[in-house]
DNA sequence: ATGTAAATGAAAACGCTTCTCATTACTATT
DNA sequence: AATAGTAATGAGAAGCGTTTTCATTTACAT
């Protein structure tokens, strides 16, 4: 993933993307809401507006750079489209979130979808937890 | 479901709760927004406050009366909590809502929890398609 | 019937997201 | 390099579903 990348979708080069594309990728975390987007970019001393994050985000996901998930109900979260489809297993104490991939539920996904007459265009899967670490933090 | 599970809920036997939850049992509908459920009540004459629907079905979804999900990002779907477990798969085009079952998945997720260190609290599964019907009217 | 705490409706506030619009920055062309 | 033309930006307003506030009404135990 690269700033290249962004001409090929049809986007001009211009400072709020690449900054934006940048925390993207080099930060360790992979899930980011705008709000978390936005603090990294003042962090680093970059003037950029919210709306702009929203914008830029909303064009990335439309161009197939990231992914937007719905995790709790309130607030958007964006991922970068690196690596497989995947699906999440989130902590309810710290929020934390990680990956994983099974590809019996994949297959069982599109046999349901099948039979139920549908055409599937997609799915979202996520389980919720206490994760090792908050399990230790008394009860 | 009877209005007798109000009381068993702790809660007071007053109009707006025993209304609501009628319109919950006797449509044919199993899947309201709170907007849905207003609607209802002002189609039926009653003047029950907007505020009051998502009080109420807030404290029935506390109660275990009513379960509570997010469909797409934007907003709440609720539905009343008789018979067991199901996951949901909703027509992108139409809106329509099927429900099933799959116990492999449920026991996958299972395990996929442990494995990941996480005491499972809870899971969500939504597949998104083009149900039969949308898929005969031209594309 | 009466008293008291809980529930209600209207309107305001809320949090996240999108829109508006005047200004600025890209990019292609000269 | 200067210019023109179009797209992108930032600030703030607006939008939307939902929650909160608060004065009034209601349920229910006495
Ligand atoms: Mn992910
Ligand atoms: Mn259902
Ligand atoms: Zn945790
Ligand atoms: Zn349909």
């Amino acid at each position: 993933m690269e700033s290249s990348d962004i001409k090929k979708a049809g986007l001009k080069l211009t400072l709020p993307r690449v900054k934006i594309l940048e925390i993207l990728e080099k930060s360790e975390r992979r899930h980011f809401s705008a709000e978390d987007v936005y603090r990294n970019l003042i962090d680093e001393g970059e003037e950029i507006g919210l709306a702009t994050v929203y914008r830029v985000l909303t064009q990335f996901e439309s161009a197939g750079l990231v992914s937007r998930h719905h995790f709790d109900s309130g607030h958007s979260v964006f991922e970068l489209n690196q690596g497989a489809h995947h699906d999440h297993i989130l902590c309810v104490r710290c929020g934390k979130v990680d990956e994983f991939v099974d590809e019996t539920i994949e297959k069982l996904q599109h046999d349901i979808a099948e039979r139920a007459g549908y055409q599937m265009t997609d799915h979202v899967l996520y389980i919720y937890g206490i994760c090792a670490d908050c399990q230790k933090d008394t009860g």
